[in-house]
DNA sequence: TGTCAACATAGACATATGTCGAACTCTCAG
DNA sequence: CTGAGAGTTCGACATATGTCTATGTTGACA
């Protein structure tokens, strides 16, 4: 990764929020902060990963309620969770054998908040989106 | 300007809609479509020429509105903005020398409603949402 | 204690991506 | 018709990414 930071600041606050992308042109400081966030999503594996820990029962999923859903090797499928969690889209709970991941809903949220505007163009009231509202 | 790629299903229609990650798991084939789409915008530079773009006077720019903006040579400028075009993110308009691109809001808004009910697992009341609703 | 199962890490490999300079295509002014 | 400017395409290159196999680590259990 080109990425030169000692710490990821995203675990904390994965993302900072109130800045779609229309509005003011989006500074590079900030896009170098984003891009990785949308670049993890941008895989179809990953995408799916995100998927099925969104849509397991609790939340949750552990790796081995994962994998064998896909025809890659475990050590693949760990390395995209990897990827994820890096990212601040997934936390990681450890229990006992078993590793569980959760999504963090703050991260989708604050994805979201940045096409909240752009997408309703004409429809003008997203501003009012619960979720957006709850991240600022 | 009949779009050459016959591979690519995102000018017409470019997300399913509806299908937000959360609720079931997204379908392999769903996946391939919809990661195309958040890997282009998971780059800093696309991120800020999408962001240029729809903050532009009339939601739309051209080339030499953008290039002068980035510490970047024009035809990688030129690449990136053919990147988010395939994607169905941007739209294209040649007038006399100049081409003139446009964000598709249509795109955005399904972009977002990927994350309308993932981002909102507490807030519940994300269906509510106009772009969504537009969407759909 | 020793063994097994669940994940993670390391190293290697082929392919994809971002970038550049050079060359090409259009369009307009003269 | 010719020249110049705006963008695109092409070919090359270094680096990043996705995948694998092999190995390491950790916790449960006989």
């Amino acid at each position: 990764m080109s990425n030169s930071q000692t710490s990821l600041p995203l675990v904390p606050a994965p993302l900072a929020c109130c800045s779609p992308l229309s509005g003011e042109p989006m500074s590079q400081g900030r896009a170098e902060q984003v891009a990785p966030v949308l670049k993890a999503l941008g895989d179809p594996v990953r995408l799916r990963l995100m998927s099925m820990v969104l849509s397991h029962e609790g939340g949750e999923a552990c790796v081995c309620d994962l994998t064998p859903a896909f025809d890659l090797s475990q050590p693949t499928i760990s390395h995209h969770l990897k990827v994820l969690h890096d990212a601040g889209l997934l936390g990681r709970d450890k229990r006992g054998v078993w590793v569980y991941y959760q999504a963090r809903p703050e991260a989708m949220a604050a994805v979201m908040s940045l096409f909240a505007a752009a997408g309703s163009a004409s429809a003008s009231s997203a501003v009012a989106d619960p979720a957006v509202g709850a991240c600022c």
